[in-house]
DNA sequence: GGTGAAATCGTAGACTG
DNA sequence: CAGTCTACGATTTCACC
């Protein structure tokens, strides 16, 4: 699926996308425009969807993230659209995943302050579609946060 | 705490990092080189922390992803901090979270396959110091993936 | 895939308003 | 704190081996 110099590139790009072709080059044995060229491949594929800054949750405020267990009254295809489209819409819900499990869907969701979890709660979360029933989890400490896939 | 100058710049290089101080500062209205000292401020404050290449996880082979609860026997610092240190060095963990709620920690896993997930499961996880309990969830669908925070 | 060179682009600095 | 202008450097891109 993905040679060993790619998976070399990919890593290096995953921490630091500001690396350039020839730096990464160097790293895994390919010169400067090979590597670029590979880069490109990689971009046209689609095994790199894009490059982003990662920032400070809490410089900008956000102290508070919770995990947000929500149950759907129903499982029907309308039920679970309707309720996946408003949930994606809301940027309050940073993340949303359907799941096995007892719940319906697990949310991420990043708070400013308990007034602020307490108006997401309230005005967000149970303004969803369908929903009946909520279980939230407050990330008391975050012990690893996403660094990028293990890919080399 | 931030200007919302500076939370446009943000929004713009969470989702593109590419983009030159020039063309950011033509969207927020700032000169070139204007803006590109607002960045610079904002790297050396610490609000962008870095820049990372965003993968596609399912062209990389990690085809199933799943959120593991894990309970430990046990509060003790001797006892989290064992487990936290060991969590974090292993690279199948992508995520590790410590929460309120019925279990202790919650983990965000990836895998490559069934098989895959079985090793993870029963030579990784098991294995982390003190674990008593493991519930997992497979995520069936990504319904929102990260895509950065609401800062404008 | 490598080389090398050309063209482009972006950053950084000094200075002014 | 922003704008302009400039210069330097780095990076991409291309044709060819």
């Amino acid at each position: 699926m993905l040679e060993k110099t790619d998976r070399k590139i990919l890593h290096e790009l995953q921490f630091d996308s500001r690396r350039s072709a020839a730096t990464i080059g160097e790293k895994v044995g390919l010169s400067a425009s090979a590597c670029h060229r590979r880069i490109r491949l990689l971009e046209d594929r689609g095994v790199i969807e894009g490059y982003g800054a990662r920032l400070n949750a809490e410089k900008l405020g956000y102290v508070m993230t919770f995990f947000v267990e929500v149950t759907l009254e129903g499982q029907s295809e309308t039920v679970l659209g309707a309720f996946e489209r408003a949930a994606a819409a809301r940027p309050e819900v940073l993340e949303c995943y359907l799941t096995t499990g007892t719940a319906d869907y697990v949310l991420k969701v990043s708070a400013q302050d308990t007034d602020d979890y307490e108006r997401i709660h309230r005005r967000v979360i149970s303004g969803l579609p369908h929903v009946i029933r909520i279980q939230s989890s407050l990330v008391m400490k975050t012990v690893k946060s996403w660094r990028g896939y293990p890919v080399e």
